[in-house]
DNA sequence: GTTTTATTATACCGTTCGGTATATTTATAG
DNA sequence: CTATAAATATACCGAACGGTATAATAAAAC
C-alpha cells in the first residue's frame, strides 16, 4: 500500500461518517478539508470528483456492517443462532464499530432513490445481496431439519430486513432505546417460529 | 381565504413533491420557482425562509397520507379490519393520493435526524402519533373481544410500523412490487394473529 | 546526490446558493 | 375613479458551491 493507496483510505475513512451523517448532498467539499485536514488540491489529487468520494464512503461504511455481521455469524453454529446474529448486532450496536449515522443502506436509499442512480444502485445491490445471505441462512437451515420446510425463505428474509431498517430509523429517531429494544424482540420471536 | 393564503397553499403544493423527492438540503429556490413559476420575490414574500417552507410541505405530505388512512378505517367495522387499513393502502399506494416521493416521515427522519432538528421533531411527532393511533385500535379491539387480552400492544404497533417503513424503503429502491406484496403479507399474518 | 515522479497546497475559476431591497404590478377600499 | 395596501417581479448581495490549473513539496528511482 502506497503514499497514495494510503491517503485515499484516509480521506475515506474520515469523511465516510460525514456522508453517512449530512447524506450526499448535504456534505461539501469544505467538510471534507474539515474532516481530514487536506486540502481540495489533495483530494482531488486522489479522487475524480466529489462522487466517487461519496461512492467510496459507501462501501467503507458498507463494509463495517458487513465485517461485524460475517464476524458473528462465524461464531454461532446453528442456523437459528445465526439469524439472530442479526437481532443481537443491532440490539447491541454500540458494543460493535458500526458507522456513525446509522445504517448507511437506509440512510442512501431514502436519499440517493430519487437522485442519484449510482448509489441507489449501491444500496440496492446491499440489501439484495442482504437478502441472499439471510434466504440462505434459511435454507441451509431447513435442509438441517432446524426449520420448518414450509418456511417462506423469502418472504423471512425480505421480512427481516424491513422490520429491523425500520428498526433503526425509528430508534434513531424517536431517541427510545426501548423501542429499538421492543421490536428487536418482534424479530427475535419471528426467528423462534421458523 | 385571500389571495395571500390561496398563493402560499399553491406554494406547498407544488413544492411540496420536490422537498419530498430531493429531501431539504436536495431542493434549491430554482427548484422552488420552477415548481412554482413564481419568483424568489415571490416566495419570500409568502414565507420568511425556505425553511418555513420545508415545514410546511411536510405537514402538507404527512395530512396526504393520515387523510387517506383516516378515510379507509371509517369504512372499516372491525378493528382488524381497521388495523388491515395500513397494510392494504401502503400496498396499493398507487390507488390512493399518495405523496410523489414515498413517505414523508421515512425521508424526513433519515435525511434531518441528524441536521435538522426542526423536520426531525416533526417527524418524531408523526411516528409517535401513529403509533398512538394503532396502539389504541388495538386496545379497544380488546376490550371488544376481538384480540387475546395478552397482546402487547405498544410492541405490536412499533413493529408494525417499523415493517412498513422497511417496506417502503426496500420496495421503492429495487423497485420490486412483489417484495412490497410479500413484506405485506407478513404484516397481515401478525394483524391475523392478534 | 540528483533527477524524475508522485503528492499536496495555493489561488483562483464560473456558478449557484439562500436571501433581500426596491420597483412594479395587481387587488381592495373608499 | 382614485388612493391605499398587498402581492409579485427585478436586480442584486455576499458567501459557499464543486472543480481546476499551477506552483511547491515530498517521495522514489537511478
Amino acid at each position: 500500500m502506497n503514499k497514495a493507496e494510503k491517503t485515499k483510505q484516509f480521506i475515506v475513512e474520515m469523511t465516510a461518517p460525514v456522508f453517512n451523517e449530512k447524506g450526499y448532498t448535504g456534505t461539501s467539499l469544505t467538510d471534507m478539508t474539515n474532516a481530514t485536514g487536506l486540502t481540495k488540491g489533495s483530494i482531488y489529487g486522489n479522487f475524480a470528483n466529489k462522487d466517487e468520494v461519496a461512492l467510496a464512503c459507501f462501501d467503507y461504511n458498507l463494509k463495517k456492517v458487513t465485517t461485524i455481521i460475517r464476524q458473528e455469524l462465524d461464531k454461532q453454529k446453528t442456523y437459528r443462532d445465526k439469524l439472530l446474529v442479526y437481532v443481537h448486532v443491532y440490539e447491541n450496536f454500540l458494543k460493535h464499530p458500526f458507522p456513525i449515522g446509522g445504517c448507511p443502506i437506509l440512510n442512501t436509499a431514502t436519499e440517493a432513490d430519487d437522485t442519484h442512480p449510482l448509489l441507489k444502485q449501491k444500496a440496492t445491490d446491499a440489501i439484495l445481496s442482504w437478502k441472499g445471505v439471510i434466504m440462505d441462512l434459511i435454507e441451509k437451515g431447513k435442509d438441517n431439519g432446524e426449520f420448518s420446510e414450509d418456511v417462506n425463505a423469502e418472504q423471512t428474509a425480505l421480512t427481516m430486513i424491513a422490520t429491523i431498517e425500520g428498526c433503526i430509523m425509528i430508534a434513531k429517531l424517536t431517541g427510545k432505546m426501548n423501542y429499538r429494544n421492543t421490536i428487536m424482540q418482534s424479530v427475535e420471536k419471528m426467528v423462534n417460529g421458523l
